[in-house]
DNA sequence: CTGGTAGTATAACAAACGTTTGACTTAAAC
DNA sequence: GTTTAAGTCAAACGTTTGTTATACTACCAG
């Protein structure tokens, strides 16, 4: 517990890990492919992890920490924008901009989402642990945006209403192989990823009957 | 090529094969997993379908035919219903109130969507004819329906439309365990894939313009 | 009865798997 | 200089993997 940063052959392992559980999942990579893009011995795995498995919960940990420290929460924080349609239609454009560069951002390692969805898929033990630090502070903080924009809203509507919006964000993550089959396109560009954040921000802000944001 | 529909063992090693698979991915599960649970021995697969990975290429081509099948087209056949805003809105939320239906539903096993995700996150080969036969169609249809809401959308913004669209329904698939993790759910029940088509639906309508459709 | 075909079952195959052992290197501690 | 600890490495461990060779059963045709 409260252990560093990993670093030299941890690291290297836990990266190389990563990038594989997240290309081909857990059972999919076997520990000699992850010594080999290591760098390093398999004996290394189960000296440092004590096993496959604990190197897998330990890149989720990894992971998790890391995404977690790019998350942008500063949206809360200028109360007065709060007081006008105007103001929150802004906040919750920037809102959903924000997000779209964040996952899709070139520095935000591409194999994060990746890992995380296959953890949806494998039920993961480790993902309610996920979900009780990292989903729900998130989906109260949207709730509470959504409850300014329009009060009258249930907890349950609330609720609901944070699901949509992440729902527009999360799409483009999950379905990123049939889009782009779809589109006949080979990677998500920036002026594709632009306008795709700027609908969702018109979509949502029209629904919530909030003017158009600015751009 | 145009073959009969699979019998006896054939399809007692699909099915068997096809819930395994959607549980624990292709490499994830043993020839012998799926041959105890199918009732026969490990050599009736390489028999039948001549290898692991054969037998995987079939589950999909077997899944996307039946669900396929499930999916009621009959929307777009009664076109005075798109002459007026109500009758559109009401066109859009019965798609979505059939689509939660049909996804959630008790008679669509609840592997297929699994499978599916799976092969979104594998890459599989056999996905892109999935998208062109089925998922290309299908975006068409919708956003066939969104250009009849509101003539003035662009083709993309039509396309951008129509990924809004699935994204609210998908959202509820693809993030089943985290949702229930947050929710403190078992399973989705009756009354709140009915709150959730209700919401989608009205979000929906909403941010087209549209006038909030009778339940 | 005989021959042939389709399907099932057992047992074995080589290859790959996660893990462990024991020797070797390195470097700081005494 | 010796000791101690941490880390790396090649080789081997016992299992499990997908696949297959072989024998066996059932059924229809001649």
């Amino acid at each position: 517990m409260a252990e560093p940063e990993p670093t030299g052959t941890k690291l290297a392992l836990i990266t190389a890990a990563g990038e594989l559980f997240a290309e081909h999942g857990l059972e999919g990579t076997s520990v000699r492919a992850i010594a080999e893009k290591a760098g390093t011995n398999v004996a290394a795995i189960n000296y440092h992890f004590g096993s496959k498995e604990n190197l897998h919960a330990e890149v989720m940990r990894y992971v998790m920490l890391d995404a977690d420290l790019r998350r942008p929460s500063t949206l809360l924080q200028d109360e007065e924008r709060f007081n006008t349609p105007e103001g929150i239609a802004q906040v919750i454009a920037e809102l959903i901009h924000g997000r779209f560069e964040t996952y899709f951002s070139q520095d935000q390692p591409s194999w994060y989402s990746r890992l995380i969805v296959r953890a949806f898929l494998d039920r993961t033990p480790s993902l309610n642990v996920v979900v009780q630090q990292v989903f729900r502070p998130d989906q109260e903080a949207v709730m509470h945006i959504l409850r300014r924009a329009n009060p009258t809203l249930s907890e349950e509507e609330a609720c609901f209403w944070a699901f949509s919006l992440n729902a527009e964000i999360a799409f483009f993550e999950f379905c990123k192989t049939p889009i782009l089959l779809l589109l006949e396109k080979e990677s998500y560009d920036q002026s594709f990823l632009k306008a795709a954040a700027g609908h969702v921000a018109r979509m949502i802000t029209a629904a919530l009957g909030l003017p158009e944001p600015v751009e």
